[in-house]
DNA sequence: CGTGAGCTTGACTTGTTTCAACCAACGTGG
DNA sequence: CCACGTTGGTTGAAACAAGTCAAGCTCACG
């Protein structure tokens, strides 16, 4: 996680212990908001390691977690052990905001890297909510985001081709990495194995596998050593929008 | 649309002239809270017909739409043409809860068959949301309603065959129907073709055909002039969920 | 009567999965 | 230090699911 220092830094305090780079503004605008709540304790700071899945689905949660360092994945198991990603979840996000509502989650979260993150009282929240507008505009704004995060995936997997899929899907982290100061010019720090892209994207490792070694020999990305460069950002581009 | 009275109907006064069956408990509730709101004014009805666009994608939109009478569906589509349908909306559902926040809608939405709804001023909902605690519950439930349709859609379309969405897309909109009173045995009304199940489901419109073919031959549906018969539940119901 | 929308069917193509083998890197315990 | 199992990646061949193209049919509608 080479985080560089967000730009915006300067001269504003840093919040939570567990958010080293200052990206994090909404660990930071919920500890405040919930600072002077009546109904308020202290948000639990927690982390997991690679590969281990923080909670499963339906499991009850009273404290509403946000990511403060290293990647995460939301996703549904389906018995026989098929699986879709629903999102990946990076430093600053959180997990869904439909849980500030709902006690139940109704996906599981894994870590992909090691991951820290901090856990927001439910009850504490809510009550801001109804007190601080901004915050109430802050959550607003997550939860429109994520239904458009839905809608895309659905079109995604409805109505993609794999490499349209996959493409889109490297060019969308790229995005979220940049605006939060963590690329290093066309380069990423990627600790995405194929089996997450594949069920990310609704599709085989071997797909994956294959289509991935089709853009390399295309000249479009370098994947090595758990970080991937993009080569040809229009050509990449050409391929993620064939519509 | 051969709606039955809803069982729960007697006692309770009708709202909303475009709302013969009581099974539309939203519409009631929205017109019943707006009305005493400082910045209400009066929600529009409206009607359009079967397979016109009702209005697209990133139009504006002051006012929120819920359906009254008749099916629509919410739909993304892109510029070659391909399409894919996020939702089938049945009486007494709100198009999406995203509307109260976002007055962008970012998909479409058109009618399958004729259609009336209302609309309800954006301004009077959120007011009426910080006032009573009850309306800002069942927008809630809105909320994290589309939130999990969202989700089964990105499983279903990741990671299923052609079979098992079909069905449980049937499955589904049978349900819907029974809890509103407007299946009679095991037969709805169902105003789909199959183009509209081909882009709800991601695949192609001969696909489908082909799939229901199957289904017809296996005994598990009947489909004739506009109506659908489930012939074997539980048939259908181990096609569904072949986990 | 002609037209267009919708459904069905068949032959063929393409995209994706499945199965299998193999390799490299890594951590672990003897 | 080495032997070993595990995890992740690559490649190829064969099987399968879904898409494409095309034709013919019904039906409603003007």
């Amino acid at each position: 996680m080479t985080a560089q220092p967000h730009p915006e830094r300067a001269g504003v305090p840093p919040s939570c212990a567990a958010c080293p780079a200052f990206h994090n503004r909404l660990c930071y605008a919920l500890t405040q908001a919930i600072a002077g709540e009546p109904s308020a304790n202290e948000p639990h700071d927690h982390s997991a390691l690679a590969r281990r899945s923080i909670w499963r689905e339906g499991e009850r949660l009273d404290r509403v977690p946000v990511i403060c360092q290293g990647w995460a994945a939301t996703a549904i198991a389906m018995s026989d052990g098929r699986r879709q990603i629903l999102s990946f979840l990076l430093p600053g996000e959180m997990v869904s905001a439909v849980l500030i509502h709902q006690p139940v989650s109704q996906c599981s979260v894994e870590a992909i890297t090691d991951v820290r993150f901090r856990m927001f009282p439910r009850a504490a929240i809510k009550d801001a909510l109804l007190r601080q507008p901004d915050l109430a505009a802050t959550v607003t704004k997550l939860w429109t985001d994520e239904a458009a995060r839905a809608d895309r995936l659905a079109i995604d997997l409805g109505r993609r081709g794999a490499a349209e899929r996959i493409a889109s899907l490297i060019l969308n982290l790229a995005d979220r990495l940049q605006s939060r100061g963590m690329m290093q010019g066309q380069t990423m720090d990627f600790p995405l194995r194929q089996h997450h892209i594949a069920d990310a994207a609704g599709l085989t490792v071997v797909h994956v596998g294959n289509v991935l070694a089709e853009f390399r020999r295309g000249g479009l990305i370098d994947i090595n050593e758990r970080s991937l460069t993009i080569r040809d950002a229009s050509g990449l581009r050409r391929v993620a929008d064939a519509d």
